[in-house]
DNA sequence: GTCCCGCTTA
DNA sequence: TAAGCAGGAC
């Protein structure tokens, strides 16, 4: 246990300055950076879970210029909306982005809510992400940790320990928060995340949050991206034919198909198969 | 706790 | 070849 939880105020002006000043010369030019529509915030955010930047940029631009406002997300068809998100990975985002516009249309009136409990509430939307809009959409103060931010709490204050719980990261993060500019704040904090992370070999493995993914060569998560992949570029197919295209194991094919049914995320037309 | 995706970088 | 990614759902 640490005894840093309270800090002194010209140790967390120090800090702030040692994050601006890098941000300044090194802040990464960023397209979602440039708009104050919450709704490409928004689609910013579920795009970067989980996938780096740089995947990330010409996705974001070809989204947003496809589906301009959450209306036309929420009128098009997933199989529309797979297809700008081909390549990404995750495909249930997808879905989820699809589920929560059409929600925000009918009962929000085509408003992102800038209520923290009605954003998590939404599919694909959690703690994080809530905070993260909050944060760039709203220029609300709130105190939240992702990847980037965990690491720089880390590398400044957690020096010499194995193992750092985010609950000690929290209060950090509330007193060093610059309570003026949340969203310049959390955009340096990324930034200068993203450098620590080059210059350490990821510090976050410190973190009790810290977890290693398992393989994807052979995996479900391999089977069922084909799957997706195929009926995006195909349109439909029948069964047989989506057995004959997705090359491997019949039965590990039938099981994925079945579990993507299950979500939503295809169904059966007829003889075919088709995006949902 | 496990599963979900696919790409870049080292 | 492996690591890791502006996480979320279950």
């Amino acid at each position: 246990m640490t005894r840093l939880s309270l800090l002194k105020p010209a140790h967390i002006r120090k800090f702030q300055k040692t994050v601006y000043d890098y941000h300044r010369k090194y802040g990464r030019i960023l397209p979602w950076r440039k708009t104050a529509d919450p709704y490409k915030i928004l689609v910013s955010e579920v795009m970067l879970q989980q996938t780096q930047v740089s995947r990330v940029i010409d996705r974001y631009q070809q989204f947003v210029n496809t589906f301009p406002t959450i209306k036309f997300v929420a009128s098009s068809s997933l199989h529309e909306i797979l297809f700008v998100w081909k390549g990404l990975g995750y495909n249930r985002r997808a879905h989820s982005l699809k589920r929560l516009a059409e929600i925000i249309v009918t009962e929000y009136n085509s408003r992102i809510p800038s209520d923290f409990e009605l954003l998590v509430n939404l599919p694909g939307i959690g703690k994080a992400t809530a905070n993260a809009i909050l944060a760039f959409a709203f220029k609300k103060p709130v105190v939240f940790i992702e990847t980037n931010i965990r690491t720089v709490y880390i590398v400044h204050f957690f020096d010499g320990r194995k193992s750092v719980d985010d609950n000690e990261i929290y209060p950090l993060v509330a007193q060093s928060l610059d309570m003026q500019k949340p969203k310049e704040w959390y955009s340096a904090l990324m930034d200068y995340g993203v450098f620590l992370k080059k210059k350490f070999s990821n510090p976050s493995r410190k973190s009790t949050h810290y977890k290693k993914q398992s393989p994807f060569k052979g995996s479900n998560r391999q089977v069922r991206g084909k799957i997706i992949r195929i009926l995006v570029e195909e349109g439909r197919l029948t069964e047989k034919q989506l057995l004959e295209r997705v090359t491997f194991r019949e039965e590990m094919v039938r099981t994925n198909m079945k579990k993507l049914k299950g979500e939503g995320l295809i169904i059966k037309k007829g003889k075919y198969i088709i995006i949902g």
